[in-house]
RNA sequence: GCCUCUGUAGCUCAAUGGAUAGAGCCGCGGACUUCUAAGCCGUUGAUGUAGGUUCGAUUCCUACCGGAGGCACCA
């Protein structure tokens, strides 16, 4: 049934009679970046030829002898230094074709099946700014949640807020010194701008700031205490508005203040593996390849280490049923995510089993790596802001009916797109002119063709043409690019590459977009309804890829 | 100093060890009385340097040069 099975099986065979054994999986099959090279390609001739003292191409040729015929394959052809392509017939791409058509889950993979998984991602801290940074990290977070998701996992969506350590006592002194509101979440990013450099350079802040630090830990002071939970409700509030714009929403929220007793406890309780150093807690990773970290300090307060400690058991108290614990942060951490995988293996190792790091790099700005200690930030509200005024201009001359909603569904694109264009494991340079483009290798660019695609499809309907696929109709690179879809999205689930979806939905819109400027879809010819048919799969296949994304798709542009 | 990541076109990014290294932006040129012009077509232009492994290297290894991040009480 599927066709790159029974490519597979064929060569398995095929190499069998030569006398050679290769389990059908190990056999790569790969989607050739020219279409005229066909819709597969293998170079298991290029492989084994060596091991039988042949050349690759008279290995091919003696591979392709034995291949014999394969159900839904057109045409083999041996080409380059000895690849054997494959060129599917029209009914099988037509199958594929009409799966695009009826099916809602079309693309879907069953990589983790009824699995749970918990994506721990964004990541900001109350009482400072939501900047870019913690945009990245939403969007690939959300994304590779929603990946899982598609690919049959039950995903368990959490998000993990330092509400607790000196950077909350700096924002707090901020806020006292410069007399802010603890209503006013905008000038928090002041606050502790102000903080976190007195800190540093002036001892009596300092002083007065680990002061303030102990007496949130013990929650000591009264007066403290009101301004710290209303400046703390008030940060969280604001969050979640952005998390609104964004499409995303969380099942479960853990906050360090949470997690220090937890992780306090693990320390204290395994004196073996944290001993003490310098009147602190340590781990001590030069044993293990790694480097020592401190986990509780020498005042008795826990790091972020043994917080960490701590939130990775309280996730699997709460969440037994978990397979995997994924968590995305920026890749400046991974260091200190090795050490504390590290201690976890032996503290509690059936959970730092599934303890994956996914690691993003950081987004900088043109003129360096953004600093919130500083307030040298982009925020991720202001971003927003200046996304959708400027695609509002466009909007306003368009078909839209709520052009604020549909400015702001633009913005989102454009910024995401932007995150999920590149591997995730690179740095991003923001820039903000480039992400104010709506046009090209874009986000808008998508929207805008899957908007097109369903204008198409319903004024068709709306003349009486159906969508009917014809088994026997001539490909086109539109309908190889379909049949590729659900492979590409098992590939992006297995290596939590969202950027393979958006690799493809550019190569699928960009091909639809060229036949459309060829081809008349509607028309009164008998193959109206194929081209319809091809439209609506296509408005299909980059629905499901966009909301992979998380990237909104409006009906109308 | 040690560790990790990274270097592809003027710019921003692609390319499971494979075929002629692909896009977009910018620039220049073009088509259209047509279903959404945020679109389409054409065009210039690149693997940091030197070795090695391989039938084949942008990809793997070594060295060097450049960039980023991390390395004890921050997160």
């Amino acid at each position: 049934m599927d066709t790159a099975q029974g490519i597979r099986e064929a060569i398995t065979g095929a190499l069998g009679q030569l006398g050679i054994s290769a389990a059908a999986e190990t056999i790569t099959l790969e989607f050739p970046a020219d279409m005229a090279h066909g819709d597969y390609a293998t170079n298991v001739a290029l492989v084994f030829a060596k091991q039988v003292g042949m050349a690759p191409r008279d290995m091919a040729t003696m591979i392709v002898e034995k291949l014999g015929t394969i159900d839904g394959v057109a045409r083999i052809d041996i080409a380059g230094p000895g690849f054997i392509n494959f060129t599917l017939s029209s009914q099988a791409l037509a199958i594929s074709l009409n799966e695009a058509l009826i099916q809602d889950a079309w693309g879907a993979s069953d990589v983790c099946p009824d699995e749970t998984v918990m994506v721990e991602y964004t990541d900001p801290n109350p009482f400072k700014a939501f900047h870019i940074g913690h945009l990245m990290s939403n969007t690939i977070g959300e994304s590779i949640a929603r990946l899982l998701q598609f690919s049959g996992a039950k995903v368990i969506r959490a998000n993990y807020q330092g509400d607790l350590g000196v950077h909350v006592a700096c924002a707090i002194w901020g806020i006292q010194k410069l007399g802010i509101h603890p209503e006013s979440a905008d000038e928090f990013g002041t606050a502790y701008a102000a903080g976190a450099t007195a800190y540093k350079e002036d001892p009596v802040a300092k002083k007065e700031i680990d002061e303030i630090n102990t007496k949130l830990y013990e929650r000591s002071d009264p007066a403290l205490n009101i301004l710290y939970d209303t400046g703390r409700t008030t940060s969280l509030e604001a969050f979640e508005r952005i998390y609104g714009i964004l499409g995303t929403h969380f099942d479960h929220y853990f906050f360090e203040s949470q997690t220090a007793p937890i992780g306090k406890n693990i320390v204290i309780t395994h004196p073996d593996i944290f001993p003490e150093s310098e009147g602190a807690r340590v781990f001590k990773g030069e044993e293990h390849g790694l480097h020592t970290r401190v986990f509780i300090n020498a005042k008795g307060i826990p790091t972020y280490e043994a917080k960490e400690l701590g939130l990775e058991k309280l996730k699997k108290d709460l969440y037994p049923e978990t397979k995997l614990l994924i968590i995305v942060t920026g890749n400046e951490v991974v260091d200190f995510f090795r050490v504390v995988k590290r201690a976890l293996e032996l503290t509690y190792p059936h959970i730092a089993d599934e303890m994956v790091h996914v690691p993003h790099g950081m987004m900088k700005l043109p003129t360096g790596k953004m600093s919130s200690r500083t307030g040298d930030v982009i925020t991720g509200e202001s971003l927003l802001r200046e996304l959708a005024a400027a695609a509002k201009v466009r909007v306003t001359e368009s078909r839209a009916g709520d052009t604020e909603k549909l400015s702001q569904e633009v913005a989102v694109a454009a910024i995401k797109y932007q995150i999920l264009k590149q591997d995730s494991s690179k740095d991003i340079v923001f820039d903000r002119e480039r992400s104010l483009s709506l046009e090209g290798d874009s986000g808008p660019y998508l929207q805008y063709t899957y908007a097109r695609t369903g204008a198409v499809v319903g004024k068709a309907h709306m003349q009486g043409i159906e969508s009917r696929v014809d088994m026997n109709a001539e490909p086109t690179e539109v309908v190889r690019l379909i049949h590729r879809f659900p492979a590409v999205v098992e590939q992006a689930a297995r290596d939590l590459k969202p950027h393979l979806i958006t690799q493809y939905l550019l190569s699928l819109a960009s091909a639809f977009n060229s036949w459309y400027a060829q081809v008349q879809i509607i028309d009164t010819s008998e193959h109206a309804p194929h081209k319809v048919a091809v439209t609506a799969a296509v408005n299909r296949t980059l629905k499901n890829g966009l909301w992979i994304l998380g990237i909104p798709a409006p009906e109308k542009m």
